[in-house]
RNA sequence: GGGCUCAUGGCUUAGCCUGGUAUAGCGCCUCGCUUACACCGAGGAGGUCACCGGUUCAAAUCCGGUUGAGCCCA
């Protein structure tokens, strides 16, 4: 029996317990059941690997909402659905967690070691991990749990050594000298580009000037510091920065193509502040000649600009930073040992001392900042590994040309292109300073400085034979392993069964946030080393903000109310996931609002009632059977199952235009506009009555039920289950919903010839149940309507049971042709004209009233019309449409001269 | 500096590719506790589709520009 109302908690774990212990979440159980046969077509989702590190949000709700419903779909359509559910190791962000709560304990990672701080990370992996997969239980996640993957596990890290392998030995990772993103403060590591996030920052621009070397000043003949350095020099050409401790650095000045102002100063040599250091004056393009002072420092080793402008003169690379950022003996001079901000205090006091401190003014702009702990990213010349890219990227764009990739919504190809450009794309530095993650599978001899590799650990030197050698102390970034994704989780390297069965996976669907970290690097991966696209499909969701449009962070004071597991247990799964799947178009950001979510569970329970409606209806001998055209039917039945059917086919075809909006929309419309609110309520005149001329509509009752349970399925998984099993046992072609048959339209019930008649009849309703509001009549009081129903006047008198009945009148009257009643209230709708005696009911006044305002709006309609076909619009466009508008135009004046005839006679 | 996206009734939104005066939910107003449901039923109000210009018989939709919001890459 039902509870009264609907409340998902009271069911929701049960059934996916049911579910997971039934095996209906494998393949092999499906085909060993029976369900599908063993060649049936496989479908394979992996779910992007949410991060072992903290919880999930209503991103991952989208996410799983989303892939749940395809991968539910395809299993009920009968296809080999495999889901594949796990974690992602997360570098980064992982090994900050476990150092943040080591911290609040006192203890540091390197006291701690490597190794046991490696244990650390482990144990706080598995209670991490126990908490994300509880929430994609909750969230009603279909997806194998035998099969659950972690990019750390022994079998994907093996697939990460072959990768790393393979690469290696097809020339495609190097060992190179690179400018990275330099973490100096917890991360003590290279970051990527997309982890370094700008932030505008309030700082300062200090112009300052170095000397330029002359015929009577050859350089400084006074110590740093004692205001008499530059004692003597002439001439000097001015710079303006940011970061005045990175002259330290300085290896040239650049002036513009043509020097600008200092067109003269070109080739000559300036002596940088400090150290002494002689450094040329160069022409680049890069430096604009209107903005500062016309010339800039170039600091090849800390600037991306000038890390360009460098190669372009091959200047030297001086690093003057440590893994800190404190400034090294050789290069610090008397600043060596000083953090870099210290450092800048200290330079800018001493070029104020002597006289090189120009002027200093206050300067918004962009700083990067490190996305883990926020410090200030320092760039940073250092030596890390790296993939080729731009042979990957070539190889990408040729499998797509050749094979097809589909891209949802088709505007994401543009964007991917975008980054995998072979000529502008960078490579990828895949090295980390971090010790959870892959270790990087590289040994060094400490004898010959040889390195090797190798699927199995060396022990020796491959190129002098020493074994003397030890591995690379630095892991690979967490993308490299996920990268691997689509085909490490089903056991690349090693030929197995899932890999050949369910490789390339059907379909990619993720946040289009992601599409350069993640999309790009799987695909890239993928085609060099399974030489084939990872995916059929890729289908790219918005993010989830607030429902003003802002961005949802942990930082917000209300963060809790959006919170997926808040949600869940309020409304339900069910709730959450309708909600976020009828409210997103791909591609576009979501504002929820979490309104939203209570209409979605009104929906719910709507459903709810209406199961409950036709179940205490049903007698316990009930036998259902399915119904067919041969049955004798009335038109609302008729209607109803047309209607129904028709809803098949439109849901289903949304569904495979991936348009899961309109298909979940189209079926709340459809069960809450057609069936509850007239197909119900007409139903209840025969059933309330027991007579049954025609066929039983309860058995039509169930047969829709049925059908609309089973398109709600993949939307809302756990609640269509609950009430399908409620349903008579007869509907039951599977023990559970999810693995029943996706419903086929049935095209006996799709050549309705009544739709237009129906239509007509809901109209007339309409009408009657317009001038009950508009003039306050009780549906208590008796109410005599005449209607003037012309051609549909056979049909409408089919009808008027259920005219009286949902128009609460005591006595109708359906004539082809009558006059109106002389008191009486008149509607027109279309060509039926409906009559309300009204003595007794209202004032006349009121009436004429009503249809001079009827009658204005006529008027207006009328008039555009008319003025529409009077112009080119006649001539020009297509006959169709003209002649539709005629007759649009033909019947509003039909009803023009009904009403004015009408307030003729109420006149008199 | 380059590129992209968005702007539709009070709120959240569909439609825009493939032009024909606009979709739904929530909210609001009036009436009603009618044997599935007040998490309801019946009725209703509410939109110059950001702005300006162009193309067209016809523009929310196509083109150009402006403003505002946001994102990505430098």
């Amino acid at each position: 029996m039902l509870s009264k109302t609907y409340v998902p908690k009271e069911f929701e774990s049960d059934i996916y317990k049911w579910w997971n212990e039934n095996g209906y979440f494998k393949p092999e159980t499906l085909v060993e059941k029976g369900i599908i046969p063993k060649d049936a077509e496989p479908y394979c989702i992996t779910i992007p690997p949410p991060n072992v590190t903290g919880v999930l949000h209503l991103g991952h709700a989208m996410t799983i909402a989303i892939e749940d419903l395809m991968i539910r779909y395809a299993r009920m359509q009968g296809k080999k659905a495999l889901f594949i559910p796990g974690c992602d190791h997360a570098g980064i962000a992982t090994q900050n967690v476990v150092e943040r709560e080591l911290m609040k304990k006192g203890i540091s990672r390197k006291e701690l070691g490597r190794e046991k701080f490696l244990e650390e990370v482990w144990k706080w992996k598995e209670h991490s991990h126990r908490i994300i997969t509880e929430q994609l239980i909750k969230l009603g996640l279909s997806s194998d749990w035998d099969r659950e993957r972690f990019t750390m596990d022994d079998m994907l890290s093996q697939a990460v050594r072959e990768a790393f392998v393979t690469l290696y030995e097809r020339g495609l990772i190097y060992r190179g000298s690179y400018l990275v993103n330099w973490c100096p403060g917890r991360c003590e590591s290279a970051i990527s580009d997309l982890e370094a996030e700008p932030k505008e920052v309030e700082g300062k621009l200090y112009t300052i000037r170095y000397p330029i070397k002359t015929g009577d000043w050859q350089g400084p003949k006074s110590e740093w510091g004692s205001g008499k350095w530059a004692e003597g020099a002439k001439e000097f050409i001015e710079v303006a920065t940011t970061r005045p401790e990175t002259l330290l650095g300085d290896a040239a000045v650049a002036v513009p193509p043509g020097g600008g102002k200092f067109a003269h100063l070109i080739g000559k040599i300036a002596v940088l502040p400090v150290l002494g250091r002689e450094i040329p004056i160069i022409e680049d393009k890069h430096v604009d000649a209107e903005f500062g002072t016309g010339a800039v420092k170039v600091t090849p080793a800390h600037d991306f600009n000038d890390y360009e402008i460098g190669k372009r003169h091959d200047l030297p690379m001086y690093s003057i930073f440590d893994d800190k950022s404190v400034l090294l003996d050789e290069f610090g001079g008397k600043y060596a040992g000083m953090d870099r901000f210290e450092a800048r205090k200290a330079i800018v006091e001493d070029l104020k001392k002597e006289g090189l401190l120009i002027k200093i003014e206050d300067h918004v702009h962009m700083v990067p900042h490190c996305q883990r702990c926020h410090t200030v990213v320092e760039p940073r010349n250092s030596i890390q590994w790296f993939v080729k890219t731009k042979p990957l990227a070539e190889k990408v764009i040729s499998l797509i040309e050749n094979e097809g990739l589909a891209f949802v919504p088709p505007k994401m190809k543009d964007r991917l292109y975008q980054w995998i450009n072979p000529d502008t794309i960078r490579d990828w530095c895949i090295s980390r300073q971090l010790w959870w993650g892959h270790r990087i599978p590289i040994w060094y001899c400490d004898d010959c400085g040889g390195v090797s590799t190798g699927r199995e650990d060396p022990t020796s030197c491959c190129e002098c034979g020493s074994t003397n050698i030890r591995q690379e102390e630095d892991v690979l970034d967490t993308w490299f392993s996920s990268g691997l994704w689509p085909f490490s989780t089903l056991g690349w390297p090693n030929d197995t069964q899932d890999f050949r069965e369910y490789f390339p996976n059907k379909i990619r669907e993720t946040g289009y946030d992601i599409i350069f970290f993640w999309i790009a690097r799987e695909l890239m991966l993928s085609a060099e080393l399974t030489g084939r696209l990872p995916y059929e499909v890729t289908y790219y969701h918005g993010l989830i903000r607030d429902e003003h449009g802002r961005k949802i962070s942990k930082s917000m004071e209300n963060i809790d109310e959006y919170d997926p597991l808040n949600f869940i247990e309020k409304y339900g799964a069910d709730t959450l996931r309708y909600t976020l799947v009828i409210y997103s178009t791909p591609g576009l950001d979501t504002n929820l609002d979490p309104k939203n979510i209570e209409g979605s569970h009104k929906f719910g329970n709507k459903v709810w009632q209406a199961v409950r409606y036709i179940l205490s209806n049903l007698p316990e001998d009930f036998e259902y059977h399915s119904v067919s055209n041969s049955d004798v039917l009335t038109i609302p039945d008729q209607w109803i199952l047309y209607e129904v059917n028709h809803l098949v086919r439109q849901v289903t075809g949304y569904i495979e235009d991936f348009n899961y909006l309109e298909a979940g929309r189209e079926i709340r419309r459809f069960f809450w506009n057609s069936f509850a609110d007239w197909y119900i309520e007409i139903s209840k005149l025969r059933i309330y009555s027991e007579e049954y001329e025609a066929i039983d509509p309860r058995h039509i009752l169930v047969y829709v039920m049925d059908r609309v349970l089973r398109l709600l399925h993949p939307f809302m998984p756990f609640i269509t289950e609950k009430l399908w099993q409620a349903l008579p046992d007869a509907v039951h072609d599977q023990e559970s919903l999810m693995v029943a048959k996706w419903p086929v339209a049935d095209e006996q019930f799709l050549s309705f010839d009544k739709l237009e008649a129906f239509n007509r009849f809901k109209d007339t309703v309409g009408a009657i149940r317009g001038i009950r509001g508009e003039f306050s009549i009780p549906f208590n009081k008796d109410m005599t309507v005449i209607v003037s129903a012309g051609k549909w006047k056979d049909d409408l008198l089919s009808l008027s049971e259920e005219i009286t009945s949902l128009a609460k009148i005591s006595d109708l009257q359906i004539h082809e042709e009558v006059e109106a009643p002389k008191k009486s209230i008149t509607v027109v709708t279309g060509d039926i004209s409906v009559f309300i005696p009204m003595e007794g009911l209202i004032e006349i006044d009121k009436e004429i009233a009503r249809i001079d305002k009827e009658l204005q709006k006529l008027e207006k309609r009328i008039m555009g019309l008319e003025k529409k076909l009077a112009s080119d619009f006649a001539t020009r466009a297509p006959k169709e449409l003209v002649e539709k508008e005629k007759q649009k135009l033909t019947d509003l004046k039909n009803s023009r001269m009904q009403l004015q005839s009408k307030k003729k006679q109420l006149s008199q």
